[in-house]
DNA sequence: AACTAATGCAACCGCATTATA
DNA sequence: GTATAATGCGGTTGCATTAGT
């Protein structure tokens, strides 16, 4: 609530840290622990406020940071990251280890905004900037509204999940080649097994699995966003965002009731997923997302869920590198029928065909045109 | 060589959230 | 339940360095 008085109290140095300083603040967290960040300078001898010497601590001293360049992998998993979460440093820096959130959020601002906006592409919105007078514009318009709607559905879902991240309990990953996921009700039931194929994808590398999706299951054409949460399903009425501005109605025209919440739990001999969702050999994304993240990620990706061999719900390709640790965070799964794909994308306006040209156009642009390039 | 502009980054500020008494 | 302290987080600033003229 209240605002903890910091640096303004008299003869507390501020700054640039001397070496001095650094040794004083490194010596005593190495032996003592940080403890209470405001009881620490004092004891450490240091003329600085706590705050200053945590942030001195978790920006530079912290011995698991990595400095220097930032590589194309990472240049890249922020600009994905940052499409799907916006300016939530921290949480993009939970997913590019040995960064902090400080250092990608400058790195960001002096480097990949610039770059995005010098290749015609907004990068707050990460959609192309308009170009007037194009012939093709209205179409255009139409796919970066689906676009959006795409990305923005799953932000929301992303934060509807910390709303209700308290009430869920996750998983057991015993073995590492099944999925167990469990209700929020019932976490300590043993879970659902879904046996999974080894890691084939990187880790919360959310548009290589976009593209792995399309690249495997072309012709599906869009996503019934019924979303399988965690012992409940939700529809995005139960969205909660300030800053969502769009609405859903042929989403939610198609979702089915929601009275009975949809447990993939192997505790429940019927799974109640309702049938008009999960048929046999209904394409299958699973959103996962890292329970460690203070904003969950998502990775995507896709398989074939067979309701009719609970064991078997199998041909899951998980993405690579999802470690137990993070898969103890697996608590969602989005479905869509490709049957009802076509009648959503037509509403839609737009289809995933062209999300995937157009997150593929922007990949493509950062890949051929590295930091050292002239268009940056 | 001197000046100016641009850039990069550490550090600060202040609000929000969480923990605790 | 409330007030306060502690911490987290994102935006911003200011300074040192580099590039350009």
């Amino acid at each position: 609530m209240g605002r903890s008085p910091c640096c303004e109290k008299v003869g507390l140095k501020k700054g640039p840290w001397s070496p001095e300083e650094d040794q004083k603040l490194l010596t005593y967290i190495e032996h003592h622990g940080h403890g209470s960040w405001r009881a620490l300078p004092p004891k450490a001898g240091l003329q600085r406020c706590g705050k200053s010497c945590r942030l001195r601590w978790t920006n530079y001293l912290r011995p698991d940071i990595k400095r220097g360049k930032f590589s194309l992998q990472e240049e890249q998993s922020i600009i994905q990251l940052h499409a799907l979460i916006g300016n939530r440093w921290s949480a993009i820096a939970t997913h590019l280890p040995k960064r902090t959130d400080n250092e990608i959020k400058n790195y960001w601002n002096t480097h990949l905004k610039k770059r995005l906006t010098k290749l015609g592409i907004d990068p707050m919105t990460h959609k192309p900037r308009h170009h007037h007078g194009s012939g093709s514009g209205h179409a255009k318009d139409a796919a970066n509204i689906s676009h959006m709607a795409q990305w923005e559905s799953a932000r929301l879902e992303a934060e509807a999940r910390l709303v209700r991240e308290s009430k869920l309990q996750v998983i057991s990953t015993t073995n590492p080649n099944q999925l167990l996921i469990s209700s929020s009700s019932d976490a300590t039931h043993q879970g659902h097994v879904i046996n999974k194929a080894p890691p084939a994808l990187p880790c919360l590398d959310v548009l290589r699995a976009w593209q792995g999706t399309w690249s495997t299951k072309p012709t599906v054409r869009n996503v019934n966003s019924t979303i399988i949460s965690g012992g409940s399903m939700m529809s995005m009425d139960d969205l909660e965002s300030p800053t969502s501005t769009l609405n859903f109605p042929h989403i939610n025209a198609l979702n089915p009731p929601m009275q009975n919440g949809v447990n993939i739990n192997g505790i429940n001999e019927n799974p109640v997923v309702p049938s008009e969702v999960l048929q046999d050999n209904v394409n299958v994304i699973y959103g996962c997302m890292d329970a460690c993240a203070a904003t969950p990620a998502w990775f995507v990706e896709e398989g074939t869920f067979n309701s009719g061999n609970d064991e078997e719900v199998g041909n899951v390709i998980m993405p690579a590198g999802v470690s137990n640790i993070m898969m103890e965070g697996f608590t969602d799964v989005l479905v869509y029928n490709s049957s009802l794909a076509g009648e959503i994308s037509d509403n839609a306006g737009g289809n995933f065909e062209e999300n995937k040209s157009y997150w593929d156009s922007i990949l493509n642009l950062v890949n051929a045109s590295p930091s050292g390039s002239p268009v940056f």
